[in-house]
RNA sequence: GGAGAGGUAGCGAAGUGGCCGUAACGCGCCCGACUCGAAAUCGGGUUACGGGCUUAUCCCCCGUACGUGGGUUCAAAUCCCACCCUCUCCGCCA
């Protein structure tokens, strides 16, 4: 079975945020962290400031303090006249009721009112700060994640099957693709613009079977309930999940509504359980759909403009997991597993590699690339990225889940990892089953999908 | 797109300015009594979040929340405005 010899040491208590109630509370570590996260930064601010310097972020933690001792002195400025207001309140009821006048407390309790909305419109504006302070801190790294500074300090976790040896010169999938009519980037091109492409014939249909072929072994096999989730999401979802405020930029807007087009599903999936409080015999629930995913690829002009690489427009089978904090370890690992598997299924060659505090997502406590072997660029491409959110989106989500015991609601932690990228799982499939004579030989646990087809023939 | 109805605890639902939001009433759920055990019946309990206090996730005190956001008022579930969602009917449509 799976090597499960991997056990990453005990977590950081996640300091994260949250859209409409950023002050909730924080899981409970296994040790005695026990504390807000916003206590957190408060009290240990030494350990966020390290994990923010780790990630070269440059926040400043002590604008942040400032911010949350005003916003406690005005709250309690205002709920103390609240309270006063309230019981002022039932004091003029009763003399109303009782036919008499209070004019002396109506007069007061005008002052008081205006008090509280002024304090009220400073509290908002402080809250607004704060929130927005909150919203742009990455994750803090698991202490497992490696140092480093860009994509070429992640280390490599473990290989799998040979690099294979091709006696002819291997072709890009592209220039195959074409070669073999199933690629058009023309007229794509055409029809809607650069990045984009049309697959034809024997190429669609082997994106559909390789789609299904994932599906087929992550609800079958690895138990995923297979979702079909809108492909419009709207802001709040993208903020639970984190890809707003900070990457807009990279998001498909449609016009004059707060609707985006999805980048990857695990924004309709892991929204699925947005505001809502579950229950501990729940977890771990389990999700994957098949999506298309819509990338802006802003900032990355001039990166793989051949081919299917980076597209605006792909397929992926994502795998969404909810996760008690205390499992949400060993379920990165088997998460990570349940990817690979798709890949030795293929027959293609991957590496898993870590990758390093310099290089992880924003959200990310801890990351794992898996990279497929393309023989036509001699290199190791992403192709399923796996990670543990730790409670960054269940706090800015609010996922929670009460205990049986405590009674007590804490927050879930979330995973997600491709399993697989249908678009770039083709581009392998070609690169590494294309033959001498330019055809290509279809990988046999395909081949159920395709009635049989065993080869892709050039076109005479 | 047009017309109408609605959104209050886990669910159903009452409440039309203060005496009703730890929210009536019913269901569910938890504990107890009765019982050999169960059902039925009877009694009790059962929102979340924030602030303060605190070693503390207990207790206690305070605040907030009736789809969302504004407004009127000393006081809003209740009155006014805008928006969102659900349902019914009509039109249109794959």
């Amino acid at each position: 079975m799976f090597d499960t010899s991997l056990r990453p040491g005990r977590p950081i208590p996640g300091l994260g945020f949250f859209p409409e109630k950023p002050y909730a509370k924080a899981p409970r570590d296994e040790g005695d962290m026990t504390m807000l996260d916003l206590k957190l930064v408060q009290k240990h601010p030494e350990l966020v400031r390290e994990a923010l310097a780790r990630r070269a972020s440059s926040l400043d933690i002590a604008e942040f303090t400032a911010l949350d001792d005003r916003r406690r002195e005005l709250l309690q400025e205002s709920e103390a006249l609240k309270a006063e207001r309230n019981k002022a309140s039932g004091d003029i009821a009763k003399a109303k009721r009782e036919g008499g006048e209070a004019t002396e407390l109506l007069a007061r309790m005008a002052t008081v009112s205006d008090r509280i909305k002024v304090l009220e419109a400073e509290l908002s504006t402080i809250e607004e700060a704060e929130t927005a302070w909150l919203m742009s801190v990455p994750n803090i790294p698991h202490q497992s994640v490696p140092l480093g500074q860009s994509e070429h300090d992640n280390p490599v976790l473990r290989t799998w099957g040979d690099i294979p040896a091709f006696n002819f010169e291997p072709k890009e999938h592209w220039e195959l693709g074409a070669a073999l009519g199933g690629l058009d980037f023309e007229r794509a091109a055409k029809i809607t613009g650069s990045r984009f492409a049309v697959s034809l014939g024997w190429a669609a249909r082997l994106e559909r079977a390789l789609a299904s072929f994932m599906l087929d072994v992550q609800t079958r096999e690895h138990g995923y309930v297979e979702v079909l989730p809108p492909y419009i999401v709207n802001s709040a979802s993208l903020t639970g999940t984190s890809q707003l405020p900070k990457f807009a930029d990279d998001l498909f807007k449609l016009a004059g509504t707060d609707y985006y087009l999805i980048p990857t599903a695990e924004v309709p999936l892991t929204n699925m359980h947005r505001d809502e409080t579950l229950t501990e015999d729940d977890l771990p629930i389990t999700y994957c759909a098949l999506t298309p995913c819509f990338r802006s690829e802003a900032g990355s002009y001039g990166k793989d403009t051949k081919g299917l690489i980076r597209q605006h427009q792909f397929h992926k089978v994502e795998l969404v997991r909810f996760e008690h904090p205390e499992r949400s370890w060993e379920a990165l690992d088997l998460l990570t597993r349940h990817a690979e598997v798709i890949l030795q299924r293929l027959g293609l060659p991957y590496r898993v590699i870590t990758l390093c505090t310099g290089d992880m997502g924003f959200g990310s406590a801890k990351t794992y690339d898996i990279e497929v072997w393309l023989p036509g660029q001699q290199k190791f491409r992403e192709i399923s990225s796996c990670t543990n959110f730790e409670d960054f989106q269940a706090r800015r989500a609010g996922i929670r889940f009460k205990s049986k015991q405590s009674k007590k609601s804490a927050l879930v932690h979330t995973l997600n990892g491709s399993g697989l990228a249908v678009g770039r799982t083709l581009v392998a499939v070609l690169e590494n089953y294309q033959q001498a004579d330019g055809s290509l030989v279809i990988p046999e646990v395909l081949r159920p999908y395709l009635h049989g087809e065993e080869h892709v023939i050039l076109p005479v």
